[in-house]
DNA sequence: AGGGTGACCTGTCGGC
DNA sequence: TGCCGACAGGTCACCC
C-alpha cells in the first residue's frame, strides 16, 4: 500500500512533527512483533514529553524529555497523529496516546519498527544511524564529496544510491529516477562515473528529492500522511514501473533488469553506459 | 573490507 | 472462483 522513500517520511514528519510537539505520553500500545523490539518497557515512556520531531534517513527521531524513538516505516508503513482515532485495526502495530493526540503506525509487512535509545550516540541508535551517508536536502551534501566517494565504489551505481552510506534517501524509485535524469545506466560502476556525468547525478537527486518533498510525496500509489489524508499525487515517473512502456524522452522501449534482487529501469537509449 | 545473497512479512495482481 | 507464483517503496545479518 505505502511504501516510503525519504519524500514521503518528510512529509510524514511535516504533518505531525509540530502538532505533537510538547505532549506528554499518556499510554503505549503495542501489536505484533515490529521489526526490532521497543528496547524498553513500554510503561517506561509514560510521563516523558515529546520534544521534537526530526528526520534522519528514513527515520522519524521523536527527541523525548529522555532518550528517543526512532521510527522507520519500511515498505509498507504508515503513521498517523490526531486527536480521535477509530479502534486499532489488523495492522496497526504501535500506538502512543499523548496529551495532544494519538501517534499511530499502521504496517502491514511489519519491516518497519519503533526503537527507543536512550541518546542518539547509544549503540541501539548507532547501528541503525551510524553508517548514513549525508542529507541529500542539506548544505552536508556537497558535490566534490560526492564525487570523490562514488570513485571510491567498484559497484553498479544504483546499487551504491540504494545503500545509503554515500547519500540517504534514494530509495528503489528514485534510484531509477534520478539516473534516467542524469543519463547514466545504472549497471555502471560508480568508480567509472566522469565528473561531468556525476554532477549531473548530483543535480538530479537533490531536484527530484525536493521536488517530490514540495508535492507532498508524490511517489506513492497510495499515500496517506500523518492527518490521514490520502496522497492524491501520481508520481509522473520516467522510468519507474514503465518496462516495456516508450520512454518519455526518446520512444525507446523502457527496460527492467534486476539488481540485487530489486526491480532497476532505464532506458537504454538516454542512459549511456 | 567490499560485495553478493538471504531473510524478515503481508498483500495484490495476473495467469491458468 | 481458486490456486500459485511473482512482485512490492527497506535494510540488516551473514557468507566469501
Amino acid at each position: 500500500m505505502t511504501m516510503p522513500e525519504l519524500p514521503e517520511v518528510e512529509v510524514t514528519r511535516l504533518s505531525f512533527a509540530d502538532r505533537i510537539a510538547g505532549a506528554t505520553i499518556a499510554s503505549v500500545t503495542m501489536g505484533k512483533p515490529l521489526r526490532w523490539v521497543l528496547g524498553c518497557a513500554p510503561e517506561s515512556l509514560l510521563g516523558r514529553q515529546v520534544l521534537q520531531v526530526r528526520r534522519r534517513g528514513k527515520y522519524l527521531l521523536l527527541d523525548l524529555s529522555h532518550g528517543l524513538l526512532l521510527v522507520h516505516l519500511g515498505m509498507s508503513g504508515s503513521v498517523v497523529f490526531a486527536e480521535h482515532l477509530p479502534a486499532l485495526g489488523k495492522h496497526d502495530h504501535f500506538e502512543m496516546q499523548t496529551t495532544l493526540g494519538t501517534l499511530r503506525l499502521n504496517d502491514p509487512r511489519r519491516f518497519g519498527a519503533v526503537v527507543y535509545a536512550p541518546s542518539e550516540s547509544d549503540p541501539i541508535a548507532q547501528k541503525l544511524l551510524g553508517h548514513l551517508g549525508v542529507e541529500p536536502l542539506g548544505d552536508a551534501f556537497e558535490f566534490s564529496a560526492f564525487h570523490v566517494a562514488l570513485k571510491a565504489r567498484q559497484t553498479a551505481i544504483k546499487q551504491v544510491l540504494l545503500g545509503g552510506e554515500i547519500v540517504v534517501g534514494v530509495g528503489n524509485i528514485y534510484a531509477s529516477e534520478t539516473l534516467f535524469l542524469a543519463g547514466i545506466r545504472p549497471t555502471v560502476s560508480a568508480a567509472k562515473i566522469s565528473k561531468p556525468r556525476a554532477a549531473l547525478l548530483h543535480a538530479a537527486i537533490t531536484q527530484v528529492l525536493a521536488q517530490a518533498v514540495a508535492k507532498g510525496g508524490s511517489t506513492l500509489r497510495d499515500f496517506s500522511n500523518a492527518h490521514g489524508e490520502q496522497g492524491h499525487f501520481q508520481l509522473d515517473a520516467m522510468v519507474y514501473d514503465r518496462a516495456g512502456l516508450p520512454c518519455r524522452r526518446c520512444e525507446a522501449p523502457i527496460r527492467r533488469i534486476v539488481q540485487g534482487q530489486r526491480s532497476t529501469f532505464y532506458c537504454a537509449n538516454c542512459q549511456k553506459p
